[in-house]
DNA sequence: CTTACCTTC
DNA sequence: TCTAGAAGGTAAG
């Protein structure tokens, strides 16, 4: 049998869309929660046939109750259509092998190693004793007790921990890098060994004696239907490579910047291509969809057009064609911030200005976009009257305290409202591309391209050297057409843009120029 | 602001 | 001595 036969019922599944916020994990939990007279399960070891039986027939009758339920919650197309077609998918996903260059990753946790070590003894020697550098309680005894820091910094708000302590996070150690050598030198070790901790050390060890990692996929783990992976959690590699000056003990040489780059490490097997294609702003798309505000639907009307780049050059008084990637980062995260209900605190540590000069900002951003304001508004009213809110393909969630008493807990529900619909909408979307192109390429003659991993809005493949641009435009204009889904009634106002890119490693790859047009076979 | 996973203490 | 959870990091939007 091939996996895209498949033809099967999934109660986990069932019980993941009808209640995501509590995914019963086991067998014995979905009885319980779902039938009248749930028979507990006996241990593997002591089971008759006559029990077996019983298992059976309970498990019968509980998929019958969560078809029943997704039925006359509107879940049963979600259930059919898209989250049974992602099992083949991600199972194949999972069984493929993502090659990683074991040798040069050996070779960085070293120079990193290394690195720590010298680091560790600049620290002691500023600090004028040894203490352990990742434990903050030493380390606050050091910059607040031995060298009482905070006493040349009155004027300055230094941030503390729930137990009124001074804290030693990154916001503290920016507030007091100027003050002493030593919190520098502790920033810097903090990020050198989340580096090699996680994303060097970490992705040796998961793959033992092979030279390949393949991440566990998870379907039911993220109530706004984003899939998560993990062992290693392939969704959070560094985007950016990280500088690391090598000193040289050689005299007359200046040191040598050694770039440190995890995603440079997964290579495509020999005459292979990564591709990656990307859905634009999707979430920012969808909320101009979802809101209809005109200023923001304007501005997608122009497809070359990038917001985010927009926005920042307003904002920073640059043309904008020399905005950096850094600005346009920074621009993404408080456009998100602001829409999903980041406070004047909050955004204030994000814009890197006053609480008072935050909340300004919020206000003339809110303002600028009115029907956006009037979207969360109608979202979260709409919340307190049915108590769930639901993404474009029917999706939903209940939000058990969207009317409580608890102002903060109240607050927090509202704010993951909006939050699911958006998001959950654009997850909705990627799943159906991905859903798409996997049956496209069950049934092409011509192209053996593999999905190699999921990053939320981003797909990236495997792809034989000589189909690269063929498979190229197969999958943009299959993304793309997702604008227009007739079967679901989802015509969505603004278009969607698809950026591919492709490269020899996942750290190198450069923007790929796809003619428009339609696919050939 | 939201959603995750991972590491350290 | 062991472990659950907090804190702080990464990602995605």
């Amino acid at each position: 049998m091939t996996l895209e036969g498949c033809q099967i019922q999934d109660p986990q599944l069932s019980g993941w869309l009808l209640d995501p916020i509590d995914p019963a994990t086991c067998f014995q939990d979905l009885l319980n929660k779902h039938c009248r007279n749930p028979r507990t399960t006996p241990a593997l070891e002591s089971k008759k046939v006559s029990q077996i039986i019983t298992g059976l027939y309970s498990l019968y009758k509980l998929n019958r109750e969560l078809c029943s339920k997704l039925q006359s919650q509107g879940l049963w197309s979600l259930y059919v259509d898209m989250e049974l077609k992602m099992i083949p998918v991600l199972a194949s996903m999972e069984v493929g092998h993502i090659n990683v260059d074991k040798e040069a990753l050996r070779r960085t946790s070293d120079l990193l190693g290394t690195k720590m070590k010298q680091l560790e003894q600049e620290a002691h020697k500023a600090a004028g004793q040894m203490f352990l550098l990742t434990s903050s309680t030493q380390l606050r005894t050091v910059l607040f007790e031995k060298l009482r820091l905070h006493e040349q910094c009155e004027n300055k708000k230094l941030p503390k921990t729930i137990n009124k302590q001074q804290s030693t996070s990154e916001a503290a150690l920016l507030q007091l890098q100027d003050l002493h050598p030593l919190p520098k030198i502790i920033l810097e070790y903090r990020q050198i060994h989340k580096i090699k901790s996680t994303f060097v050390d970490g992705i040796l060890s998961c793959m033992m004696t092979k030279n390949y990692i393949s991440s566990t996929w998870h379907q039911t783990s993220v109530v706004t239907g984003r899939i998560s992976a993990s062992h290693p959690n392939f969704q959070a590699l560094p985007r950016q490579p990280l500088q690391v000056t090598r000193k040289l003990f050689i005299s007359g040489k200046e040191d040598a910047v050694v770039t440190v780059h995890p995603r440079a490490m997964f290579i495509p097997k020999e005459g292979w291509t990564f591709l990656s294609a990307d859905f634009c702003q999707v979430e920012l798309r969808l909320l101009a969809h979802l809101s209809s505000d005109p200023e923001l639907l304007r501005i997608f009307t122009n497809p070359e057009a990038d917001v985010f780049c927009m926005l920042a050059s307003q904002w920073k008084g640059v043309s904008k064609t020399e905005v950096s990637s850094e600005d346009r980062e920074h621009a993404k995260r408080i456009v998100y911030s602001v829409v999903y209900g980041a406070g004047p605190e909050r955004l204030s540590g994000i814009l890197g200005v006053s609480t008072e000069q935050a909340r300004r900002f919020q206000d003339s951003f809110l303002q600028t976009y009115m029907e956006v304001q009037n979207f969360i508004q109608k979202t979260v009213a709409d919340c307190h009257k049915k108590g769930y809110v639901l993404s474009i393909m029917g999706r939903r969630r209940t939000l058990h305290n969207i009317n409580s008493p608890d102002w903060g807990a109240r607050m927090q529900a509202e704010r993951q409202a909006v939050n699911f619909v958006v998001q959950g909408s654009a997850a909705d979307l990627c799943k159906m591309a991905m859903i798409r192109i996997f049956n496209l390429l069950s049934t092409s003659n011509s192209l053996s391209a593999r999905l190699i991993a999921q990053l939320h809005d981003e797909l990236l493949y495997e792809v034989q050297d000589s189909q690269v641009e063929q498979f190229a435009a197969v999958v943009k204009s299959t993304m793309e057409s997702l604008e227009r889904i007739d079967q679901l009634n989802i015509h969505l106002k603004v278009p969607l843009k698809v950026a591919v890119s492709s490269g020899k490693s996942w750290g190198s790859m450069s923007e790929l120029i796809v003619p428009q047009s339609l696919p050939s076979f």
